[in-house]
DNA sequence: GCTATATTAAACTAGATGGTTAACTAATAT
DNA sequence: ATATTAGTTAACCATCTAGTTTAATATAGC
């Protein structure tokens, strides 16, 4: 179990990665969401921003190597789509953390029993967790 | 509305850029993980790392600066404790995206025209910049 | 007081990031 | 055929990042 399990856990957070720095940039979010309206040209999507063409094609590069965005050619113009699924990948990840705040301090301590052994030693016998 | 709502969005996107970026290194979620399962001290978080104390000090810092840590001082020893609450600022965000991949194509046409006006979408009859 | 421990601070490095301008390629329009 | 448009590539720059090592600070234990 151990080595694939590893491995899997290593593409797990290469694509994580990708998808969070896609994402941890303000430029790049508003092309989202833009995006997610429907699909645009480079040129449009360009134009809102106070910064060269070249800068937004750089962000959009970002967004489809995180495969956050599709890309249409057609002719000279470029149509990029929207692509939600790595996002998904993001909520996945915050699965781990959601009980923090959406169930009670009872769901939360048995959420910590229950992941205990991943970790082993932690002598924290103090949770007092705000 | 307008003033107003734009401050606010900036300072929504200064918070959502400390967060993402702050999760979007797999070393911090890994410390992220560790803690939460309950506080821990500096030394310990960065016992199982294949990286000098120093390095994961500053990676506290940065998750600490995201308030996705709190520290509590006693003595020479720093505790630190994990805190969700930024979290619910990604959770927020994706918010926006979730209709993406948990509703059915019908609510996803509802949801495209129900913030068409925020742009007046698609179609902008390129105002070419540059 | 001295020594060991816990942690941060400072100074440095290599590489990534976000932006620029200028040059290029390819498709379209006149 | 030539000029315009859409977009990328290349070269460059300033700043940020993630790590290092060494030094400093402060607490704890003997």
């Amino acid at each position: 179990m151990l080595a694939s399990a590893l491995i899997e856990e290593d593409v797990d957070d290469d694509r994580l990665d990708l998808v969070l720095r896609a994402i941890a940039d303000r430029t790049r979010r508003a092309l989202l969401a833009r995006l997610a309206q429907g699909p645009a040209r480079v040129t449009d999507l360009a134009a809102p921003f106070d910064m060269s063409l070249v800068a937004v094609s750089k962000h959009l590069k970002v967004l489809e190597r995180a495969r956050l965005i599709e890309r249409d050619i057609d002719g000279r113009v470029h149509r990029c789509s929207f692509q939600a699924e790595p996002l998904r990948e993001v909520e996945r990840w915050l699965d781990h953390y959601r009980v923090f705040w959406t169930d009670t301090l009872d769901a939360l301590a048995r959420h910590v029993e229950d992941d205990s052994d991943q970790t082993g030693k932690a002598d924290d016998s103090e949770k007092e967790r705000s």
